[in-house]
DNA sequence: TACAATATGTCCTCCATCGGACATATCTCA
DNA sequence: TGAGATATGTCCGATGGAGGACATATTGTA
């Protein structure tokens, strides 16, 4: 039960916050949008699609959360994103929040 | 600027996963869903209204997460809603999801 | 006595978001 | 050589959710 639980609020806080967990990616290393939807599938078993993905990452970019650079890697054309101060940061209120929540439920 | 985005972030996921919040608010004691309206705002600084809250307390009691009850306090009748041990297991299971983001964040 | 607060409920419309379609190009492997 | 994977992009229509309106009743207070 918990399990199923498990599964279907993950798959939620990923659709609905998935600028954040995006951010949390590129924390790890620089990453490219093809990539980006590979990472999300397997580690948060939701299915992504690239009309909603790459948009979204433009809109990151321009709000200065990813600084972006176009790598050439075979001929293929990859569009790497490296997370910003700004992104940083954005991520850091998250963890906080998260454990603020944690922290609440333990007391009680 | 972290302090804006908290703030930000908060009303995000109180909008997003509010039932979770509220299964999370009757966890502490029964509620009725104007405290609840009352409580959300004062804690999470979101605006709530009444026309978005009662059918989703509806909705959580049709999905067994809450039960309630009629109370009559000085003419007024109260609904006072109680987390059931389902509800119970969707706010560990969210919790337990939060605890591994936090891990997560921490090992890199 | 009239207004604000307490208390719960439904319904409709509008807007934003998401999925799916359309579009293009290269590389690898069978 | 053809299919599947890699890689990025736009656009449109449908659907769902949220906000505001409509609805009602009691209590407390200025």
């Amino acid at each position: 039960m918990t399990e199923t639980f498990k599964k279907e609020l993950v798959q939620r806080i990923t659709r609905n916050l998935l600028d954040i967990q995006i951010l949390r990616l590129t924390q790890t290393k620089p990453m490219w949008g093809y990539k980006i939807k590979k990472q999300v599938e397997a580690l948060f078993n939701v299915k992504l699609r690239h009309g909603t993905l790459y948009p979204l990452l433009n809109s990151l970019e321009q709000k200065g959360f990813l600084t972006s650079e176009k790598q050439q890697k075979k001929g293929r054309t990859r569009k790497v994103y490296t997370i910003t101060r700004k992104g940083q940061q954005y991520v850091e209120a998250y963890n906080s929040i998260l454990k603020e929540q944690i922290q609440k439920h333990d007391i009680r």
